[in-house]
DNA sequence: CCATTATTTAACTCATAGGTTGATAACTAA
DNA sequence: TTAGTTATCAACCTATGAGTTAAATAATGG
């Protein structure tokens, strides 16, 4: 059984290589040599890393005579990015904040101070 | 060595079970056999998750009587959301559209359309 | 065709993850 | 004290992940 595609995207960037490389694909594409230059394994292992980044498709690869450019897909991203947007009210102080001025709004309806920028972020759950 | 902190958070969350332990706890602290009920495997399975949870510090236990209560702890969410934010460019349209935004301003300087709350959720590199 | 460069595949090692069962610990209740 | 609940620990199994080296594949340029 596969696993499901939020699992394989978290296993893909549990590692720290992987996500590095994502970075370094976040400037620019690139081929498998010059993602690996950095690192000090051998290119068949980059490879299989390149490999597990485009299972769980936050990477593209095309080819250019000898070369396998890569290319950042950042879609994967955005699913776990939805799903962490359920556990936002966990973390997220400014949102509490945004609460209580909800909550005094109904209230007392006093003039309240300016929300801080970070609080604007929070989306509606579908 | 011991893992970065945010392998170690995207590593526990991508078992789906452990997520699935994670939304139960986001209703509410609950015991070990409480959720462990909706699984088909042992208690000492679940327990196992809850240890690599807590070794994330997605959750946390106390101690009441026989019971261990589990509480959900969501910080290391939001240190995986703001690892998200740097990519969010390559997947939110609405960023684009912020680009066009501001490149727009620059150069023309029309009194441009409201922006969508969707783009305001962009936070400055670190 | 041959040599070179770029990349992947194959076969292997080693460590860890996720599950099992059975024993043990911590506490309650009788 | 004894029995019952709740949870963890220890030992084990099997599968998988991340790395290795060496061979194979693909494309380019004499």
């Amino acid at each position: 059984m596969p696993p499901d595609q939020l699992s394989q995207t978290l296993s893909a960037l549990a590692d720290p290589t992987r996500r590095s490389i994502l970075a370094r694909l976040s400037i620019g594409d690139a081929t498998v040599s010059e993602l690996a230059e950095p690192y000090d394994m051998s290119l068949a292992a980059v490879s299989k890393h390149l490999k597990v980044l485009e299972g769980a498709g936050l990477i593209s690869r095309s080819r250019e005579s000898q070369w396998r450019p890569c290319h950042l897909e950042a879609e994967p991203l955005a699913a776990v990015s939805e799903w962490l947007e359920d556990y936002r009210r966990f973390w997220d102080r400014s949102l509490d904040s945004l609460a209580d001025y909800l909550k005094t709004m109904k209230t007392t309806n006093p003039k309240p101070s300016r929300r801080s920028p970070k609080s604007s972020s929070r989306k509606l759950k579908k």
